[in-house]
RNA sequence: GGUUCAGUAGCUCAGUUGGAUAGAGCAACAGCCUUCUAAGCUGUGGGUCUCGGGUUCGAAUCCCGACUGAAUCACCA
């Protein structure tokens, strides 16, 4: 039982003994004491100062006095309305015990219920930015939170690989691209194509140019323009089952995936599942014609199909065009027909950026329509854009702050960090290179996670990424530390378990973490309910404070009390299995050494 | 224009269901390495919590109204 459950039962009693009233769960209000007041925990007596009918200072001596017969309440004070409560000792070393007892400590128990959290969803026609590695680190991360909750987690990739932006990348190609190849040229794959993308924006923006300087309107231009027309006829081949154009687009995509898998793995994400677009629209297509069929939907005379949303209070929404190809709406029906038909999914996730809450709304009244069950229930997890100083980044405006390039520079200013601050002569390459990942690359990923995902959120290119104070590093630092006192205790045969029971006073500094290692698991829940990592990132934070404070204050090994270093020892050997398992579950890994 | 979200220190961000004198980091300044890793620790300065009302013992937090910014309302994805 937490400390909290075990207050709040004594408070009741408390209460109802005093003024002989029964309290409800919510009027009885804990908080941790402010430092600068005597106590672990407080109780917040107003909501009884009126039933009492005494004065809040009075109100809360008089429960303190009930408290205080309890074994756990060791003491007590009270400031105005406020009672803080002083736990004895021999509670937090229990708690300790029992925290290091158990290996999984912070995993919640088996729902016995299935997950599915859909995230990263790239489109092949270009590299990964700054936006996909937000998307990509949060829904790796919830995936791992909610795993933490007790849930079975399916991890799940729609690639939208089809459609006309592809046909664009492969259009270019074909024109100026000589036959390049990631193998000739020595570029990434998903490079290479996002090459063409770009080169097809710059070539199709010349010949609108060229045909407005010849007295066309600009509307016009844009829709004639020759490499457009093109790019349209390769869509309506490929959809025509064009062997040329589906072997171009068979060849080009496979670069691309090559180049994804390079960049997935080095950002430590992963799939359980992936399904491509141009293997599901066309299942949401016939779903759309069922419903067409059951008349939750309507056709208009130039064949266009619709759903009429305006008693839900929306609009209408197009589902299938009046040539009868599909939208992302369409490919989104199907994708979640298929997933359910393969999992039996309990919940679905979509993690999937804000700007598109108004497609989540509506796919979720559709799938509802259609007789899902699911539809009702799904979960968009909308994040905040990433912005650059100077405003939204820009995919054909060269706008971006690309992936590969930025866990790069990560990289090696963790490398130039390394080789600083370390004696040279006794490290390896490897260990050296290692080390520089890891640290780089929690840099990035604690810089992007620690922000509420809900806000948007600014990166400044120009100024790195911190490795100092409210950092991946700095944990992973705090980490390290502890490793190496590990290690040496280790080889010196100290151990962790002093041989008598401990009873003895605690160090506040010892306390407070002990204090904070027991709020872990209400942090891994409250990290699941809210699906926001970000309250895990605050809470290594702390954690890690809370350590280094205690580190820099008391010494471990040093200490001459074979009590004192076994309890220290203890203490910190579990603070680094709490940080570690943390930082896992933002998927930042720990270097044993940095 | 409708809808949704946001506005906290110079900058980037915390602030659990309303609780005590609103917190970190960066940047600035001043200290601490013969002692378990100084990517650390300690201290100083820095605030009209956008503004105005309301609710109550008590509001950054809840309600209403302004202002500012973002997203969205496509036969784009």
């Amino acid at each position: 039982m937490t400390l909290e459950q075990q207050i709040t039962s004594l408070a009741k009693a408390a209460v109802k003994a005093l003024y002989d009233v029964d309290a409800a769960d919510n009027q009885i209000q804990l908080q941790k004491t402010r430092p600068e007041f005597e106590g672990n925990i407080t109780l917040v007596v107003f909501p009884f100062v009126k039933l009492a009918r005494k004065a809040p200072a009075q109100v809360a001596a008089e429960i303190g006095k009930e408290l205080v017969k309890s074994d756990i309440v060791a003491k007590y004070n009270a400031v105005q309305g406020f009672l803080n409560l002083v736990i004895d000792d021999a509670f937090w070393i229990k708690q300790l015990e029992a925290i290091d007892a158990d290996a999984n400590y912070g995993q919640q128990p088996d729902r016995h219920q299935l997950m599915m959290v859909e995230y990263s969803s790239p489109n092949t026609n270009k590299p990964l930015h700054l936006g996909h590695v937000r998307n990509n680190l949060l829904g790796y991360s919830i995936a791992r939170i909610q795993e933490a909750n007790g849930w079975k987690v399916v991890k799940t990739n729609i690639v939208n690989d089809r459609g006309i932006h592809i046909c664009k990348s492969m259009l270019a190609w074909l024109k100026f691209g000589n036959g390049e190849t990631p193998e000739s040229s020595g570029k990434k794959g998903d490079h290479l194509i996002g090459d063409y993308y770009v080169r097809f924006d710059k070539e199709y923006k010349a010949q609108i140019a060229e045909l407005m300087a010849k007295g066309m309107d600009e509307e016009t231009a844009k829709r004639e323009a020759p490499l457009m027309l093109e790019a349209q006829d390769m869509l309506r081949k490929w959809e025509a089952n064009d062997p040329e154009v589906r072997a171009l687009w068979a060849k080009m995509n496979s670069w691309v995936y090559a180049g994804f898998d390079e960049t997935y793995k080095r950002m430590g994400v992963s799939f359980d599942k992936i399904y491509y677009e141009s293997n599901t629209y066309l299942e949401g297509k016939s779903e759309v014609e069922k419903g067409l069929a059951s008349g939750a939907f309507y056709r208009r005379e130039d064949g266009s199909v619709w759903a009429d949303l305006t008693k839900d209070g929306l609009d209408e929404k197009l589902l299938l065009r009046s040539d009868g190809t599909s939208v992302y709406m369409t490919q989104d029906i199907g994708t979640a027909k298929l997933r359910f038909q393969d999992y039996p999914i309990d919940k679905m996730v979509y993690v999937v950026g804000n700007e598109q809450e108004y497609h989540f709304k509506v796919l979720s009244i559709l799938l509802d329509r259609l007789g899902f069950p699911f539809g009702k229930e799904l979960v968009h997890f909308s994040y905040g854009m990433v912005e650059l100083p100077n405003g939204k980044m820009k995919s054909r405006e060269g706008t971006v702050v690309d992936a590969d390039d930025l866990m790069d520079k990560m990289v090696e200013d963790a490398k130039e960090i390394y080789l600083q601050k370390n004696d040279q002569s006794s490290m390896s390459n490897n260990q050296c290179d290692e080390v520089a990942r890891m640290v780089g690359l929690g840099a990035l990923k604690y810089f992007i996670l620690k922000v509420d995902p809900r806000k948007n959120m600014l990166f400044n290119p120009a100024e790195s990424i911190d490795f100092n104070g409210n950092t991946g590093p700095f944990i992973q630092y705090t980490f390290a530390r502890i490793q190496s006192v590990l290690r040496k205790a280790e080889a010196d045969s100290v151990s962790r378990y002093p041989d008598i029971p401990v009873s003895r006073d605690l160090d506040p500094k010892e306390l407070a973490l002990i204090q904070r290692l027991c709020d872990y698991p209400s942090t891994v829940r409250a990290a699941g309910d809210e699906f926001s990592p970000a309250i895990l990132c605050n809470y290594a934070y702390a954690l890690a404070c809370d350590f280094n404070s205690f580190y820099h204050d008391l010494s471990i090994l040093n200490e001459p009390d074979a009590q004192k270093k076994a309890l220290r020892l203890l203490l910190a050997a579990n603070v680094a299995k709490v940080l570690k398992n943390a930082m896992g579950l933002l998927g930042i890994e720990m270097p044993e050494r940095m």
